[in-house]
RNA sequence: GGUGGAGUGGCCGAGAGGCGAGGCAACGGACUGCAAAUCCGUCUACACGGGUUCAAAUCCCGUCUCCACCUCCA
């Protein structure tokens, strides 16, 4: 069984073929702790859960990071203008970053490194690339250090570019630059920004170049030569291209396969800091379950791109409610559903570049069985088709039995719930009663009073169920 | 100017030469005192114009529309 993954340097659907057996380095571009994560965001943090995890599922050891840029200009000028150190900004965002990580069940990765504890490493890089040729400390006095594009003939290969071709940015600055298109590996420090953000190095004190940091802490933690490099579409030009122009030139072999999640957009635009259509996941979760919102983002293939909407949003949670309910029935009739073991069709999807949207539907065909097998009451049969449901759930990170999801809900909202069920109980014991006196007029009064209050009923042969609707 | 991607039924969303994804909604049926939930069934679509083929949503040519990247961005 071989997992097949859309490799985006060579554009095609390719074997996944480890470096090391067993196992599999992933390196993730993480954000730039800058303002409150979004939507956006998060999905590429979720894709790329699955990832992790359909790996791990399938018996790989994996080494998953996920790097945080904690300084940059964008930080340098915010915190500026909100009267605040840069730190400050960049660790509140970040802890704002945490907790919509953990709200959406997201794995925390093995390391998490950020880009200022990282220095050392950044600038030894670059003197290595300084040393073979491919980057120039600048001939003003900015104490900027440059790679060298025309030095690395290769530049371009991964996005498909010629250099010659590109469109110069209209604003570029060419400073010290030999060619407009080279671009900073270092930036030295300028007279406006704070002291605190910047570091010694062999040229005056500065901060590091973006694309700088993930090529040194990809070597650090995965070493010169690892799997799988991923990040948002976005990032394949400039980023993932100088990346690995960077760590090519310094004679790493670098990612063999790179993947890239599409975008979520919001009125056929992007969803980004600069356009201010964001939406936050913190304003997202007050009218919407995580798990809820998790389930929509799966449900779409990693590489499509999704238009947001909250009617798409809600309707996915209606489906989603319906396996959720599946299990819920099933553990009552069962006792307990233990996580069991994938179907077929479910391994054959996920293995194919990670398709999730065929992964859905293999599961809806558990839930018919399942719902089927119900009516007969418990059997192996059914604790078979929901342990296979909840298996499969947790591969997508949407288990509901996970403690996960249920650790959102704060003591008070249990006490709520076991008020709410003592007062509903004592109203479904009069309605049991009309309706064994064959009153069906009050039986229908008492679940219209019922539902009046939102509350939803079921009848079962075991009972009266009750939920919010 | 260069590079990459998209246009699918009422809606969301897969697929990528034949074997009708799936979900939501709607409607019909079964079940139910009636509902709800569940199950069964119905609704057969691929931007437009050509072409290749026994066969095209899928390949080719052209057209239109939209998006992204080339500047910070998941």
């Amino acid at each position: 069984m071989t997992i097949r993954l859309y490799d985006s340097a060579t554009r095609e659907v390719r074997d996944f073929v480890p470096l090391r057996e067993g196992h599999a380095g992933i390196y993730v571009c993480g954000l730039t702790v800058q303002s409150e994560p979004h939507v956006g965001h998060v999905r590429s943090g979720v894709n790329f859960d699955v990832l992790r995890r359909w790996l791990i599922a399938s018996g790989f050891d994996v080494t998953f990071i996920r790097n945080i840029t904690d300084i940059d200009d964008k930080i340098l000028v915010k915190s500026a203008d909100q009267g605040r150190p840069w730190y400050n900004l960049a660790y509140a965002m970040r802890i704002e970053l945490d907790k919509a990580y953990a709200a959406l069940n997201v794995l925390p990765p093995t390391y998490e490194p950020f880009a200022t504890g990282h220095i050392p490493e950044m600038v030894e890089l670059i003197l290595r690339l300084i040393e073979r040729g491919h980057a120039y400390a600048a001939e003003d006095e900015s104490g900027d250090v440059y790679f060298d594009v025309k030095s690395f003939p290769a530049y371009g290969e991964l996005t498909g570019q010629k250099v010659d071709d590109m469109e110069p940015a209209e604003d570029a600055d060419p400073r010290g630059k030999r060619d407009p298109r080279d671009f900073a590996l270092w930036k030295g420090r300028k007279e406006s920004e704070p002291e605190s953000a910047s570091w010694p190095s062999p040229w005056g004190r500065g901060r590091p170049g973006w694309h700088i940091e993930c090529s040194a802490m990809a070597e650090k933690y995965l070493g010169p030569d690892f799997d799988i490099h991923g990040g948002g579409v976005d990032l394949r030009f400039p980023h993932h291209e100088n990346e690995q122009a960077q760590s090519r030139a310094a004679g790493h072999g670098f990612a063999s396969y790179w993947m890239h999640n599409a975008w979520i957009t919001t009125a056929g635009e992007k969803m980004s800091k600069s356009l201010g259509n964001t939406l936050s996941i913190p304003s997202v979760l007050t009218r919407t379950r995580a798990i809820d919102l998790r389930f929509y983002m799966v449900a779409a293939h990693y590489r499509s791109h999704v238009e947001f909407s909250f009617e798409a949003l809600d309707e996915a949670a209606q489906g989603f409610q319906r396996i959720e309910h599946f299990l819920r029935r099933a553990a009552e009739a069962l006792g307990d559903v233990p996580v069991g073991t994938l179907c077929a069709e479910f391994m054959d999807a996920m293995n194919d570049d990670i398709g999730t949207p065929a992964a859905v539907a293999a599961i809806y065909d558990v839930v018919r069985e399942g719902n089927k097998l119900l009516s007969d009451g418990p059997s192996d049969a059914l604790r078979g088709a929901a342990s296979s449901v909840r298996a499969m759930l947790a591969v997508l990170g949407v288990d509901p039995f996970e403690d996960q999801w249920a650790a959102g809900s704060s003591g008070n909202e249990e006490k709520l719930h076991a008020a709410v069920d003592a007062l509903v109980a004592h109203l479904l014991e009069k309605r049991a009663e009309a309706r064994a006196a064959k009153d069906f007029a009050t039986a229908d009064a008492i679940r219209d009073q019922i539902k009046s209050a939102g509350i939803e009923l079921e009848d079962t042969p075991q009972g009266t169920n009750w939920s919010i609707a």
